[in-house]
DNA sequence: CGCTTGACGATACTCAGTCTCATTTGCTAG
DNA sequence: CTAGCAAATGAGACTGAGTATCGTCAAGCG
């Protein structure tokens, strides 16, 4: 339910060939919500019985990745999910309760990461950011009953 | 290299056992400078024919992290690694070339979580935030010889 | 159309991390 | 100091994520 330039899109602007297990993952992605594991859409796949090879789910995974379509998150329990995205330096705001995610771009880090050079005298090269919370949605469900 | 109270001191502290092999895995971590991986742990114990069982080492590693006496960070490339480091809020500057970190404790994050809560309607709890450089030794080295 | 090459899927494999359970050991109460 | 008990250990089985191999297939192009 996101109106990002769709993954096929990307995929063929990127010159890489549209096959149907892509087609299949890609959709499989762009229909879930919150974030979501390979085996998440590995149990997908089967639940439709859309026939898409584990390896396959991996190869896609890995490679919208590169494309900068879907990112890689790190969960506070050390879990490795995925999160459908924009191609452009962001960060995620992720729903304990919910795992849904929302982007924020303005992230204020460049003033950090400049103050922490300083102070430290690393060259900062990257940054990684994740915020977790609940979000308005579970918020509201939770005030409501209990 | 830190004089960071001893990981024996808080797991005597917190009122664990001080047996012998989490004395062992200790000092593997203590004698350790950057980040390390259960792997490395393992590898170490072996080579010094320490004689502590895989398991051990894992249930050390959670312990000493539940502790806050170690904390576990994500690096980019999705590996699970651990530094041993303080007991209070703070982050991490990871040298991507050999792995040394430092820690940061203004983090200047309150205002940005204070912020993204405000735009998105979530109710942050926790951020994590990991920067990723290279260290002062490092780009020294780098400048001297190539 | 047919070719070429990248992609696929089945399957085997690796490796981190967990679990089980019989044995050992730190601690403490006596 | 010692006995006894709970907590911790270690060997090894197990799980599940992710990767590698390789014969087959099909997307895209002329
Ligand atoms: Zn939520
Ligand atoms: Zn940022
Ligand atoms: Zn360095
Ligand atoms: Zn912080």
């Amino acid at each position: 339910m996101t109106d990002i330039p769709t993954i096929v899109t990307v995929l063929d602007r990127a010159g890489y060939r549209l096959t149907e297990p892509r087609r299949k993952v890609a959709g499989l992605i762009s229909r879930r919500d919150g974030h979501f594991s390979a085996a998440d859409l590995v149990d997908d796949a089967r639940e439709r019985r859309l026939d898409v090879g584990r390896a396959t789910i991996f190869r896609a995974l890995e490679l919208f990745t590169e494309l900068n379509a879907v990112e890689r998150v790190d969960l506070p329990n050390g879990d490795h999910a995925y999160v459908e995205c924009e191609p452009v330096h962001h960060h995620h705001v992720i729903c304990s309760q919910c795992a849904r995610t929302t982007e924020v771009e303005a992230c204020g880090m460049p003033a950090v990461a400049r103050d922490v050079g300083r102070r430290t005298g690393f060259k900062i090269q990257s940054h990684r950011l994740e915020l977790f919370g609940i979000c308005p949605e579970c918020q509201a469900a939770n005030s409501r009953h209990g």
